[in-house]
DNA sequence: CCCTTCGCTCAACGTACGTTGACTCAACGA
DNA sequence: TCGTTGAGTCAACGTACGTTGAGCGAAGGG
């Protein structure tokens, strides 16, 4: 399959995914602001005005980009949330998902990055804490997600250097207890 | 004191002052992207002019809002670290300084900002690594670090609805067990 | 084969920003 | 009192950005 001359909807098709990795990645790399149309475009081998063609404004670039489909899951008990939670960490190793580190990125200076960045938070706070027993489950599932928020920060976004080429795994082992003594409030 | 003719030095004084509370306002409100020179003279009631003769770019009008001066402290174990750290979050309450949030604001899209938290963080964590008995102590000290980093950002900057009006005993009662759980690894 | 559609480029506009240099005027020192 | 210093203002420059509209050329349908 050659470069040039694929069918219509084809070309459409690769091109906007070309747009969109080249968006994620700035928005991950250097935030809203810093990211400038003319980047996304130079990256994505295109011309700038394209890019407003095909998605409005950088606005709505951003939204498109940082747009996760949320996975459905089953039922967990909280144990099971918590590894669930501590093997994002070793997503994170390999990388958490460009569209996420985007919006991590720039939840602090971009007022509707922030408001995603509640919603997300909101809605895992939610799920965490319907699973926990306390009466103050949303109080310590709040903390947990937010204990999240900074080991991934500090790990993916600041790459602490105490933090930066450390096994997934021991992570993991010294987190877990600190993430049990919150969810299991006096020993499960 | 009336407002005109003060000593000049005096009035010197004042005007830096007004400017730097300004900046360190904006800076922590919206981060270094969006805080622009203009809006700081404003909010100083000045000429927008007179910021750059004060500091000669708005480079170093951020360094020298966030400029931190380090407070010396006592050698403490690490219980008492800990304690210390959880009564930041007391601070916060009641507004941590300025000078901080608007250095977190700014620290993952500014480059300079980035260096500074990472420069701090690494400082803290140093300290904390030396009372703390493990042979990961780094790893944990980190880890502290960066669950304090997440809860400040989850309560200050992002101000998640389950944390915003929280009195700050409870959040220090229920992450109390969790930095304890990195601290002192197998029950001290 | 021709007309339409559409992916894409090019040149440009308007704006907001950081920054600069010339200027005004009151405080200051002799 | 007079010349100098320095705080503060004003108008403007250059630049980078988001965004727009006209135009080109190849794909697609009849």
């Amino acid at each position: 399959m050659e470069e040039r001359s694929l069918p219509r909807a084809e070309r459409r098709r690769r091109t906007e995914g070309r747009i969109l990795d080249a968006a994620r990645a700035l928005f991950a790399d250097v935030g809203y602001e810093r990211t400038t149309i003319r980047a996304v475009a130079k990256a994505a081998e295109i011309d700038p005005a394209l890019v407003m063609q095909y998605f409005g404004n950088k606005q709505e670039l951003f939204r498109q980009a940082v747009r996760v489909t949320p996975v459905p899951e089953a039922d967990l008990d909280a144990d099971e949330l918590v590894e669930r939670l501590l093997g994002t960490i070793n997503l994170k190793m390999a990388k958490l998902p460009q569209s996420s580190l985007a919006m991590m990125r720039s939840m602090l200076t971009h007022p509707e990055a922030a408001v995603s960045a509640r919603e997300v938070l909101s809605g895992q706070i939610d799920r965490l804490a319907e699973s926990l027993p306390a009466e103050d489950a949303r109080v310590r599932a709040a903390l947990v997600m937010t204990i999240m928020l900074g080991v991934t920060v500090g790990h993916q976004l600041l790459e602490l250097d105490e933090l930066r080429d450390l096994p997934h795994e021991e992570i993991a082992r010294v987190l877990r207890p600190a993430l049990r003594a919150i969810t299991a409030p006096d020993g499960s």
